[in-house]
DNA sequence: ATGGTCACG
DNA sequence: ACGTACGTGACCATT
């Protein structure tokens, strides 16, 4: 017999990209369906096999890792519009009769390799259909492979191959692993490329032959050095490129014999998916399909409920509501829910109400932070909320960027049904959320990251909402002021600048800067960018003495900033209660940080005195104080028990200066001999052990040499061990998880580990040693955050929080609660988590933010 | 939409 | 040989 293999990723992308979109009157994606069963069909008619089999990548939750690199590697990665194709697809190929095969572990690729295998053993006869020339090295007397390239197909035998590589099918993977493949990471031997490496292949047959006989090949010197240099990553690349032919998957190919048991129900699914020439292709056409029949499968029913009477009834007796609502400007505009497989929608915000407090019910939703808004701003509590879709994804994959229902339901190749009008197509996630919810949640049970959902998520999501409800009070009139003093400045500046350049011009335009300070004015130009000169404050400060223009370019940009992003940007979001209400996202940082944006709040000002002032605007109401508390060195501290330090653990235990203990144990010298340069190097040296450190960066921030840096590194690592331990450990673990975690479980998972750029690689280590820390941190403020809210409201104070700026907490309190809630903002800070050193806070109260910090 | 710049932790 | 510290968001000019 002979059996066709398909790769099924590899013909589905080719289908995918190869035909413009093609979509259902409801908006589903069906261009990558259709143009797979066409050039399956094609297949089958030019290679007339006896059996198929079609083989997938498998998506399962060991596999991930690997696929998810794949993924942000290439940052392409799938598309949602193809991975809502997936299911459809392989739901039709089973209606067709064709068999689909997937293994855990193991790539389509594998999958196609032992299909080849089996049939050097057995009287079969293998075709391997496939977009991906890897696959070449398969081909032998028995497994040919046809390439389905973009321009035509293209049937590879050994002698073809001969023909076009000169080597035999085999020697295709000596060849890989010298030449490399960046798309599959296989870093090759640097320096040569695909000619090197077919000559090299042609004239020597194998890696292994040529490392075992490099003083003796007739070669270049340049070329042995190259080959020296890459040994390792070519013996690595030899064993990477070569398929892995032992699937465990069955191979007994009469069981492949392809057999259709209902054609009703497949022209019912293509008609389904408007597909009707395929119908045809298929000889489906005598199925007589009516409109109704078509729709048969899909039925997403939704029952009318406005005035909730029939909600009202079901609510008490549901054990689980999974809701999406509708709401706008804090007011209900609509919801839906799905009770037991049946939606309901609903715009009765008393039945709403009864939803979101009824004890006895489970609500699953998403966005539950507008929920939670909604219930503060009606003034109810919402005590039954179990589940938020948004907020398990975020802790399953922080660093996806669309948490849409229609794209986590296509990343976990969940169907959605079609409704009969695009009206309520919105509602098809929701027939689904039983399923999605399922599958999240065991995602987060077996990453062990239920505490983190349920006891930091979920709660401070509700934190937030009232924090953004309530607000930060400022001076609006105190910011005109400063703006108009600003201008004023501004434009005096401006025409100095004219004067002293010799031209008019726009300041703040980098091109039109650089063209005045480099080409007219001669200047020096240090650092270039993709698209022109520099003129960053870095560049310019190095300027200053070259020409008086530059010192008041650097002050127009500071005021610039001041004006333009500050006074302008704040006043227009004053909302009309006299408050900023900024909005916290809490699914955007890949560390576990929370963001503030429209505006930010957490980038205010402070680090010049002229900035700082802005922080007088930002005020209490009337008889009210901030009271406000920051964590003293809370990564360095978080650090100090993650690596398990001794040394660290002693001075933070000791209440030592870190950053001068740092600088006597770098430069090795008593405390008292430590000089104030020599300590605030040190706390350069701390922060750049933080991120991830380079010596290059690290001698450019403190401005020393770069062998000067490298020694105050290895002196810091040689003292600190236990950090070096740590740093050198994490990467490793990265390596083998393909993921970091903090304390608390977050992840985040490191494609650019695999990456066969260095910079990227190198990227990705830097990520590993920070992300444990900065994601640490931030999981104990979040802790703190959630336990301050509820003690403010166990201990009936009316103080609130209003703001987080990563380290510090900001409350809003009655003057008469100052000193009770800055007490418990430190103790609830000090006290989020027990480490092996003390976790400090200092509180300090004011009325304007200027005033409340420190 | 993207890049450059600069504000914060 | 190459580029260089982690995490964000807003504004401006330019494409």
């Amino acid at each position: 017999m002979r059996i066709l293999v398909v790769d099924g990723n590899s013909i589905v992308n080719r289908a995918y990209y190869g035909i413009r979109p093609l979509t259902t009157k409801d908006g589903q994606f069906t261009h990558a369906i259709y143009g797979f069963l066409t050039m399956l069909k094609k297949l089958e008619k030019e290679e007339n096999p006896d059996a198929v089999a079609i083989a997938f990548d498998l998506k399962s939750p060991t596999f991930r890792h690997k696929a998810y690199a794949g993924y942000k590697a290439t940052r392409k990665g799938m598309p949602p519009e193809l991975a809502s194709q997936m299911a459809p697809l392989k739901e039709l190929l089973t209606l067709l009769g064709y068999k689909i095969v997937t293994c855990e572990g193991y790539e389509a690729d594998d999958i196609l390799g032992t299909f080849a295998l089996a049939c050097e053993n057995n009287e079969h006869e293998c075709v391997v259909a496939t977009g991906d020339r890897d696959s070449l090295q398969l081909v032998s007397d028995k497994t040919s492979v046809h390439l389905c390239t973009n321009r035509d197909d293209i049937l590879y035998t050994p002698e073809k191959i001969m023909e076009t590589y000169g080597v035999t099918p085999k020697e295709l993977i000596e060849i890989k692993a010298i030449q490399g493949d960046t798309s599959d990471n296989i870093p090759g031997v640097a320096g040569i490329g695909p000619k090197g490496a077919g000559d090299l292949i042609q004239k020597y047959h194998s890696v292994s032959y040529i490392y075992d006989h490099l003083d003796e090949l007739e070669i270049k010197d340049g070329m042995r050095k190259k080959l020296i240099a890459s040994k390792d990553n070519a013996l690595l690349s030899r064993m990477l490129g070569e398929i892995n032919c032992h699937a465990p998957v069955d191979t007994d190919v009469p069981k492949y014999v392809v057999t259709m048991t209902d054609r009703d129900a497949c022209a019912r699914y293509m008609a389904r998916l408007e597909l009707f020439s395929l119908i045809e292709k298929y000889g489906l056409n005598q199925v007589e399909v009516t409109e109704e029949a078509a729709k048969e499968r899909e039925k997403l029913e939704i029952i009318d409920d406005s005035d909730g009477k029939i909600l009202s009834e079901k609510i008490n007796a549901a054990e689980k509501v999974y809701l999406s609502f509708e709401i706008s400007d804090k007011e209900l505009k609509s919801f839906a829910v799905n009770i037991n497989g049946e939606i309901f929608t609903c715009t009765n915000a008393a039945v709403f109400k009864e939803l979101l407090t009824n004890e006895k019910t489970e609500i699953l939703t998403r966005g539950c932070k507008q929920l939670f808004a909604y219930a503060d701003a009606h003034d109810f509590e919402i005590t039954n909320l179990k589940f938020d879709v948004e907020l398990a994804a975020y802790l399953l994959q922080p660093s996806e960027k669309d948490y849409s229902d229609e794209n986590l339901c296509a990343m976990h190749e969940i169907e959605l049904p079609a409704a009969e009008n695009a009206e309520n197509q919105k509602y098809a996630p929701l027939a689904v959320y039983d399923k999605l919810c399922n599958i999240l949640l065991s995602e987060i049970k077996s990453n062990e990251q239920e505490d983190l959902l349920y006891k930091v998520e979920l709660p401070l999501a509700n934190v937030l909402a009232k924090m953004e409800n309530l607000g930060f009070a400022v001076d609006k009139q105190g910011i005109e002021d400063y703006g108009k003093m600003l201008s004023a400045e501004i434009d005096a500046l401006e025409s100095s600048i004219y004067e002293s350049a010799g031209v008019q011009f726009n300041i703040n335009s980098p091109k039109q800067l650089g063209k005045v300070l480099f080409e007219e004015l001669g200047l020096p130009a240090k650092k270039k960018t993709k698209s022109g000169y520099s003129t960053n404050a870095e560049v310019l400060e190095g300027l200053r003495y070259e020409h008086p223009v530059v010192d008041m370019v650097l002050n127009y940009r500071t005021l610039a900033k001041l004006n333009s992003t500050y006074c302008e940007g704040l006043l227009k979001v004053i909302a009309p209660d006299g408050r900023i209400h900024s909005s916290f996202n809490q699914t955007e940082t890949r560390t576990g940080r929370i963001s503030s944006t429209e505006p930010n709040l957490q980038n205010i000002p402070v680090r010049t005195e002229l900035g700082r002032e802005m922080r007088k605007f930002f005020c209490a109401r009337e008889d009210w104080v901030l009271v406000d508390a920051d964590y003293s060195q809370i990564e360095l501290r978080v650090l100090a028990h993650i690596a398990q330090d001794k040394n660290m653990i002693a001075a933070f235990q000791n209440g030592d200066d870190i950053h001068a203990i740092t600088a006597s144990q770098v430069f090795n010298l008593p405390l008292d001999m430590v000089t104030p340069i020599m300590r605030s190097r040190a706390k350069a040296v701390n922060f750049g052990i933080v991120y991830g450190i380079g010596a290059y960066s690290l001698a450019k921030d403190i401005g020393v040499t770069n062998k000067e840096a490298k020694q105050y590194i290895e002196s810091y690592l040689s003292h600190y061990s236990g950090v070096d331990d740590y740093m050198k450990r994490v990467v490793e673990k990265a390596k083998l998880d393909g993921y970091v975690e903090t304390m608390f479980g977050r992840r985040r998972y490191l494609p650019e580990l695999t990456s066969g750029k260095h910079m990227m690689r190198a990227f990705g280590e830097r990520v590993a040693r920070n992300m444990p820390i900065q994601g640490t941190a931030a999981d104990i403020i979040k802790i703190a955050m959630v336990r301050v809210d509820e003690r403010l409201k166990k201990e009936g104070l009316q103080a609130r929080l209003i703001l987080q700026v990563h380290d510090e907490l900001i409350v809003e309190a009655p003057k008469a609660e100052s000193e009770k809630v800055a007490a418990l903002l430190q103790e609830e800070m000090e006290n989020a988590v027990t480490l092996s050193v003390p976790l400090t806070a200092d509180a300090a109260t004011g009325k304007t933010w200027y005033d409340a910090k420190g």
